[in-house]
DNA sequence: TTTGCTCTTGCAACTGATTGCAACTGCAAG
DNA sequence: CTTGCAGTTGCAATCAGTTGCAAGAGCAAA
């Protein structure tokens, strides 16, 4: 089942329409590969369609991720990133508090943590968004030797390919 | 130590002064036990001296972060939420997505999941701060019965007592 | 005391994101 | 076709939080 068609099915689910605008968005976030802003979608979108407004691409981003076709995630920028769940299953994002590289990893690296806390506490983890803040390797090293290597300060948001 | 002699520590060691309005903070933080948000404790600074800003507050708990006298957490609900150190250690906090419920968990409930990220990815979890997204058991219950207790739906951000 | 420096602050403007609302759309029933 | 209605949208207002900047305050050296 193609992307297109799994949006159409979980709307008429719901009794909701797959309007132009839903597959501007769709179609914004197949070509944004990887962490994308708001802003960004609305770029793509606003491009093809300028009478969109930006809230409707909120709206739509947050429909989309009650849908699980999309999670979104805060690196602590001010600035959520939203990401396409196409092929991927949902998984969680170690961010790094220096240089703000985002590392995914899958959410069975986070299932014994889950099971213990649903075990002490009755406390179910959702699947997705789970944002990890802390110290990427090099910062880290960069940290204890009190002297940071350049290459590394640059903030970007691209995801690094996980192992699954 | 008392907490006002900590933090005068805190700033003399980098140069920084002790100024009428970070007293008024810290003593809010005191005041407002548990997670407080920034228009509460800046509300309880404006009675006491109304010519203090609100961009102060948020650049005052800013500061009394990187000392480790406060940390904050998002529960997700666009309110980030303050909560004073004095003589708790740094923790975690699950928060129910539900009903708002906030959990606090120690760092040590974590330390597993910390000591494999950084095994297998070099990344040093952050000891505060990290938020956890999911379902309390109440709500958790009440969606796998498709009905929700009507005690557990109005949201409070009040911290249980958690056992270390 | 005067000078010069840094830290600190209030103010205003701004940012990313959310919300209320009226207008519009698609669609099914009469 | 017309009516009714739920769903949807653009717009404007609003919200929490951040930032740039100029003025002010503290303090040490001359």
């Amino acid at each position: 089942m193609s992307c297109e068609e799994l949006l159409l099915a979980r709307l008429r689910a719901r009794g909701l329409r797959l309007t132009p605008q839903r597959e501007l968005v769709l179609a914004a976030l197949h070509h944004l590969e990887g962490a994308a802003t708001a802003e960004e979608i609305y770029a793509r979108v606003h491009a093809v369609s300028a009478s969109v407004d930006i809230s409707t691409v909120y709206r739509t981003l947050e429909l989309f991720q009650e849908f699980q076709l999309v999670s979104s995630f805060d690196p602590g920028d001010g600035k959520r990133r939203y990401e396409h769940l196409g092929v991927e299953a949902p998984h969680h994002h170690l961010v790094c508090r220096v240089c703000g590289q985002v590392i995914p990893i899958s959410h069975g690296d986070v299932r014994p943590l889950a099971a213990y806390l649903a075990e002490t506490y009755g406390f179910v983890v959702d699947e997705g968004d789970l944002t990890i803040s802390g110290l990427c390797a090099p910062c880290h090293a960069a940290q204890t030797n009190a002297a940071v290597p350049s290459d590394s300060m640059t903030p970007d948001y691209q995801t690094q390919q996980v192992e699954t």
